[in-house]
DNA sequence: GCCAACGTTGGC
DNA sequence: GCCAACGTTGGC
C-alpha cells in the first residue's frame, strides 16, 4: 500500500468535477518522473486530491482504482493513465502553508519538487495530513 | 502579472 | 555530451 498526491487546476478539473463523473482517467502527464510515479501506483493506493494555482490545497482522498496502461490521448508509447475514484471530501482542507509550517512534513515531495504533478506520500506523511483534515 | 525552479530542445 | 536558450509550472 502506497500513499501519494495528484496536483489539478481547479478551474480545469476541480474536486468537485471529479465527484460528479464518479472516477477519472488522469490523462496528459508528459513529465518522466510523473510518469514514473504513476507507473508505481497499485489498485487501492491512496492518493489526496490538490488544487493547485488557486485554493493551492488538499481537498480530498481518491483511491487508484486501474493501474497504468496507455495514455489514450497520445500516440506516444511513453505516456501512461491510471483511473482514480474519489472516497470522500475532507471536513477540513489542508492548505501548502499549514504543511509547510509543519515540521515534520519538511520533506514532502509537493514542497521539495513544487514543479511535479505526481508526487508519492511517505506512510507517516500520510496519516499527520490525514490528522490536519479532521 | 511576476518570477524562481526546473524540464526540454537543439546547436555545436 | 555539454550547455545556452527557451518554455512551463505554480506559488505569491
Amino acid at each position: 500500500m502506497n500513499y501519494w498526491l495528484v496536483k489539478s487546476e481547479p478551474f480545469k478539473y476541480s474536486w468537485d468535477d471529479f465527484v460528479k463523473e464518479g472516477k477519472s482517467v488522469w490523462d496528459g502527464v508528459r513529465n518522466y518522473q510523473a510518469r514514473n510515479n504513476m507507473k508505481a501506483m497499485q489498485k487501492g493506493d491512496w492518493v489526496f486530491f490538490y488544487h493547485s494555482n488557486e485554493g493551492v490545497e488538499i481537498v480530498g482522498l481518491a483511491e487508484v482504482s486501474k493501474e497504468f496502461y496507455q495514455d489514450p490521448t497520445t500516440e506516444d508509447p511513453r505516456w501512461v493513465v491510471v483511473e482514480l475514484k474519489p472516497i470522500k471530501k475532507f471536513p477540513k482542507t489542508v492548505t501548502l502553508k499549514a504543511m509547510k509550517a509543519d515540521d515534520r512534513l519538511s520533506s514532502l515531495a509537493l514542497i521539495k519538487q513544487s514543479r511535479l504533478s505526481v508526487t508519492p506520500v511517505q506512510k507517516a506523511e500520510f496519516d499527520i495530513i490525514l490528522s490536519l483534515t479532521e
